[in-house]
This record gives structure tokens, C-alpha cells and sequence, in this order.
RNA sequence: CAGGUCGGCCAGGCGGUCGCGCCCUGCAAAGCAGGGCGAGGAAAGUCCGGGCUCCACAGGGCAUGGUGCUGGGUAACGCCCAGGCGGGGUAACCCGACGGAUCGGGCCACAGAAACAGACCGCCCGGCGAGAGCCGGGUAAGGGUGAAAAGGUGGUGUAAGAGACCACCGGCGCCCGUGGCGACACGGGCGGCCAGGCAACCCCCACCAGGAGCAAGGCCAAGCAGCGGCGAGGUGCGGCCCGCACCGUUCGAGCCGCGGGUAGGCCGCUCGAGGCGGCGGGCAACCGCCGUCCCAGAUAGAUGACCGUCCGCGACAGAACCCGGCUUAUCGGCCGGCCUGGGGG
RNA sequence: GUGGGUGUGGCCUAAAGGCAAGGCACCUGGUUGUGGCCCAGGCGAUUGUGGGUUCGAAUCCCACCACUCACC
């Protein structure tokens, strides 16, 4: 997932937790918030909750992967902060997409 | 063959599709195309040591902290190598904070007479007493206590005894000789056995250490607003004092409280005490010379997903300025040296 | 990145190198018509883990683990 579509700044992570909305599910958190351009942007977090610094970075890397499959399909505008929760470590990349297809759909921002 | 011990190495492979970061080249550019590179042996814990950067410059004294057999290696070390000594193991081999207890202070619970100073039961002598025994003195062999109580055996000696004396053995101190750079070892002589342990208690001795840390430090851009109180000292060095320098005591340094602003970008940023190969020196750690290679530089932080296939379904785990060590975690596999036991030729 | 702190029964705290103490909780009995309060008795500890120094370690030293705080 190109970086130029990724957020960046604590600043954007700051505002989209704080003014957005969320939606769970036991693999992730989806938070929204409507980013005021046409591109949608993107971040990952992964707490130390989670585990150590190989845990934390398989985790970030099954919600890039999963974010990169359904990006074409989600609609503009939107500023997304994808948070992994402990038990993403247990599944396999199909399984987060469709969590993160579930959450997308319940938020209307995928058809 | 079995068991042990020491050392070194590997860290799933191959093929395909989609995807990520950096660098180079081409195009006028957003970008696209091609090529190259892309986590570890511990990247970890942050327990030590250095490089690098800033703190204006260096000095004296007192503290504080660390290290602690000897020699060597190294940029340096609390690391490594070799050796000595002590301990463990049949052995290969492993372990060791391993300087000083007559400078001084402190501690050694309980038990025990007594914990560094003395005598409870004993033994012996003298006196008293009809006697049991009592009093005074000598003694430290035997008993008892304890983790620890004036070296062991045999003799001489004695009222009873005792290194009081003698022989041998063991330990300690001093002196001399030999070997070794040295720690130390071996041999000889003398001395008295005057008599403990703990310095991972203070301490003494020797050696070492200025402070902070890449959020160091430098550059660019953007933004802002002051007010009130205390006030003669404050800052540069971290602990203190001296010295030196700077700012300040009318125009007010600094501190405290309230309030206001910013949290973007670039450099540092990877070529290094570097890797590999050869030759030479050294027992080794390591060093020198020559050749050759370029091997992550991210900044919400790049290595992943899916499919096929093989083995045994693959552990611990992710660079964040860089190196040298230590320590800890780790499924399993490979190679080699040595030791012990058994069997065969 | 740097520098501190803490770890003791289920919980909260004690303990100058010498038998790990107390309160709450829990259990049993008493008191009461019943429960609480109260009284008596009892159970319950690898002193975070592993080494070392010492005759002897919760205490001293080293390494590790977990939690936690402060600063930039």
C-alpha cells in the first residue's frame, strides 16, 4: 500500500480517534472519519497489547494487506484508522479481509 | 557402539502471481519503465566499554563510583587469550570478586566457663575439717558447648600438666639460592608455635573514571502577547570548595504563578576499529601486508499475502547513530577435536 | 535514550545477618430466636526466579523476570 495514501502525521491519527466513529469486531477496530479531500487515506495501529515487536508487526502488516485488496472497492473522501485487537494474531489474511469488508459494509463505505 | 566433554556452522529450500522501501539510469515533470539492494545470531535486555556530537578553556583539593592473582591482546573494557594458585570430576574438562585481617573501628545470635578473653566439670598441690566437703593456688591433657576454642603422632618431663623440651610430619613468618618477564614453584637455613573468622561491613593499598546524549548537534520554514509576585545573586560542571570567565544588583539576572505560540521539512545517516581470500608473525587472543567487494537506512516506521512442490508443518525473535563484549531466549539439524566404558581385528 | 522505585500467606503492611510478626479475610466453637458486632481457637509463606559470600541470607553481592514512575 503506497505511502502517499497512508496517514502519516500523529496529528491525523489524533483527529480521526478523536472526532471519528468506530466499529468493532474481535480481530480489529475500524475508526471513520471524513478526511475533507477526494483520496481516501489510510493508518494502522498495533498497541504493545498486542505483543512484541515481531507480534505488532505481523499485525500492521495483515491489515496493510487486507486494507490494499479492498481499496479500489471503498468509497472517497474518508480518513480510516484500522487498530488490530489480540486475537488477529490467530487468523490467517482471508479472514481479516472479510472482518474488514464487514465493518466497510456496516459503515456504508463499501457499496 | 554407548555415554560424556569442548568448539564451529545453518536458521526451511525451489518455482509462480500480486504488493512495499531505498539507490542508480532514461524521459521536461507528477509519474512511468529498466536494473540493483533490502533484518539477526541474538537485531533483544540495556549490564559494561569506546567512537561521534555539544557543553568557552584548562588547573588544584576533598568527596563519589568502579575494577581487584600474573603476563599479554585491544580504540577501550567488568571482555578475550595464555599461565599460576585453589576447588570439583575416573578422565577429557569445568568453576573461582583470587590484593590486604600485627593501621584502626565494627560484628560473630543461641549454646557455652570463655568468641579473643578467660576456667564449668575435671586433674594436681597446700590449708581447714571426724566426714561429705569448703577455701587458696597451679594446669589446659581429658569431658561438655558451638560453624569456629592455644597443630598431629610418639617420647622426655612433672605434684598434675602443657612446644616447656626432643624427633618426624603439617602449616605460618623472615632470609638465601635455583628456574620463570611475572604470579609462583622447588630446595636450604633460622624463628617461635603469641592463640580465629568476616573486608560481596566500614576501611587501607594499587589502578581507572569530566558531564550529557543522534529527541546529541546544525540548517530552513511557520507562529506568538504579555501580566502579576518574589528578588541579589545567577550561569558556565555533573557532588562540594578554591580559582577563572560571563550576565546582573537605578534601566531587574534568575525563580514562581497565570496566559499565549509551535510540534513541519532537510542534514547528521551510513565506507566501517568493515566483510571475504591469500601470505607472514605469534602457543593463542590478535596483529601486519597484499588483493578484492560495497552489503538496510526507515520516520505511524519498509520483507507480506496467495498458490504449487519437497522434508520433519520451521524455534527464539524485527535494524532506528555506529562498533567491541557480556547476559538472557531458542524447535531442530550438520561438522570436527578430545575423554571414559564395552566389543571386534 | 537516560535515571530511579517496588516485589513477603487470598488482600494490606512489619521484620540493624540469627525462630518470618500483625491486621483484614477464611474455617471451627461460644454468645444470640436468627444474622452482624464481640470472645476463644485454628488453617494459610519456594520472602519474584537462579546463583554466590557467610557457620547462618527476606536482609549483603551478581545475573534474570514482572510491574511501575520521572525526564528529554
Amino acid at each position: 500500500m503506497e505511502r502517499r495514501i497512508r496517514l502519516r502525521r500523529p496529528a491525523d491519527f489524533e483527529r480521526v480517534r478523536q472526532e471519528g466513529c468506530s466499529l468493532s469486531h474481535p480481530l480489529l477496530v475500524l475508526v471513520v472519519r471524513p478526511s475533507g479531500f477526494d483520496c481516501t487515506r489510510i493508518g494502522v495501529v498495533a498497541s504493545r497489547k498486542i505483543g512484541n515487536a515481531v507480534a505488532r508487526n505481523r499485525a500492521r502488516r495483515l491489515l496493510r494487506e487486507s486494507a490494499r485488496h479492498l481499496y479500489p472497492r471503498i468509497a472517497s473522501g474518508w480518513d480510516l484508522v484500522l487498530i488490530a485487537r489480540p486475537m488477529i494474531l490467530r487468523a490467517k489474511e482471508p479472514q481479516v479481509r472479510e472482518a474488514l469488508a464487514l465493518l466497510a459494509r456496516q459503515a456504508a463505505l463499501l457499496e
